[in-house]
DNA sequence: CATTTCCGAAACGCACGCGTATCGAAAGGT
DNA sequence: ACCTTTCGATACGCGTGCGTTTCGGAAATG
């Protein structure tokens, strides 16, 4: 009933929302989450941080959670490319968890850092966290596997799920425990000796 | 100056403290950092737990990050067991790898995840858990994978250190971020993998 | 017994963030 | 013009933890 009103404009009838204040809150949510955490994230701060009323940011969101999973939505990294035919699936994968060294990700682990306790916490937070910052860069590295499955560089009886976590926890581990360096020579000694094995030849 | 008196007794005039209220603390500490991790513990809630008043906890610490070092130094878990000669490199591993799906893991899993944002914020903080919660589990690793060196069925030219963030890095991972399994099935799989490699034999 | 220190409990002032309410001005529709 | 809603700012009462102080009693030494 109503539904073309409803859905095309609903006609609000007074000062429309700046949709730049909605950019700002997200933005500033983001900075803070990074240098703070969640749990030291205060509403104040965001607004501060935002040059906006605290009241605008109620108006917009009930509290916290909500808001940082809407800021995680904002930060979606832009979508892989496409794997030219004679890449082998080595360089493939090298390239995949090149994602990982770059200087851009170097933040994206310390807003992860400062989730990690509240995750175990909450799962619905946990389920945002993981559908933002983990779940997109597994599908690349499950493509990968899969193109390299088909072109018979990678066995068939490999479990996908265990390669990739073996191609990814070590970078994570890293980054938020060891604080040891993520670079691409790391990177290329991962994708070595994962495909290629650390035992020699005669035993296998 | 005066060595034997202060070194052995350092003769204190009054009511001795009682060393109970130490375990006490350290007690709760350690069990409040898996509850809330490390920005929601509260000294006030440390000595609520330890039925023990806020002054005496203040008295033997000055801060809440002397306090949980210490705590987490006393978590110190039982030095391993040797090797049997009769125990391939590959057993040797599983085995190594066992200790981290153990139920009592997942306890040292929840005080870690709280400890990880702090952690990047305060080096000294970071320093004392690497120390108690990372060291000590490398360290195990690193013997069997050296020991697998000098048995030939670990080549030499393997990255040790790479090795090892290979097989710790996925438990991390699931523990802390996906929340999938972590249990010996998995830890066989990871080992199997990361000896045999993905690739089929006929690409080496 | 006198002295000293430790112990648990309670209260203190302080700072911070919560979520709400109120204000005057600005920005739209009718 | 009039109405409605948004906007930034400010203030409110409330709860929590901070680190300190005070208190009466307990446990040791000399």
């Amino acid at each position: 009933m109503n539904a073309g009103v409803e859905l095309s404009a609903a006609r609000a009838p007074g000062r429309p929302r700046d949709p730049q204040v909605d950019r700002s809150i997200l933005a500033a949510t983001l900075e803070l989450l990074g240098e703070e955490g969640f749990d030291r994230l205060s509403i104040e701060a965001v607004a501060g941080r935002a040059g906006v009323g605290k009241t605008t940011v109620y108006r917009r969101w009930p509290s916290k959670i909500p808001l940082v999973v809407d800021a995680l939505t904002a930060m979606k990294s832009p979508v892989p490319s496409a794997i030219p035919d004679d890449v082998s699936t080595r360089d493939a994968l090298v390239r995949a968890m090149g994602g990982f060294t770059k200087p851009h990700e170097g933040s994206a682990a310390r807003v992860l850092a400062g989730l990690v306790d509240a995750m175990s916490r909450n799962e619905e937070l946990a389920t945002a966290v993981r559908a933002v910052l983990v779940t997109e860069r597994q599908r690349g590295l499950m493509e990968v596997i899969q193109r390299g499955k088909r072109r018979g560089e990678i066995r068939p009886e490999v479990d996908a799920h265990v390669m990739i976590d073996l191609l990814g926890g070590p970078m994570v581990l890293r980054r938020l425990i060891t604080g040891d360096p993520v670079n691409a020579r790391l990177a290329l000694a991962i994708v070595d000796l994962v495909m290629d094995g650390a035992a020699p030849a005669s035993s296998r």
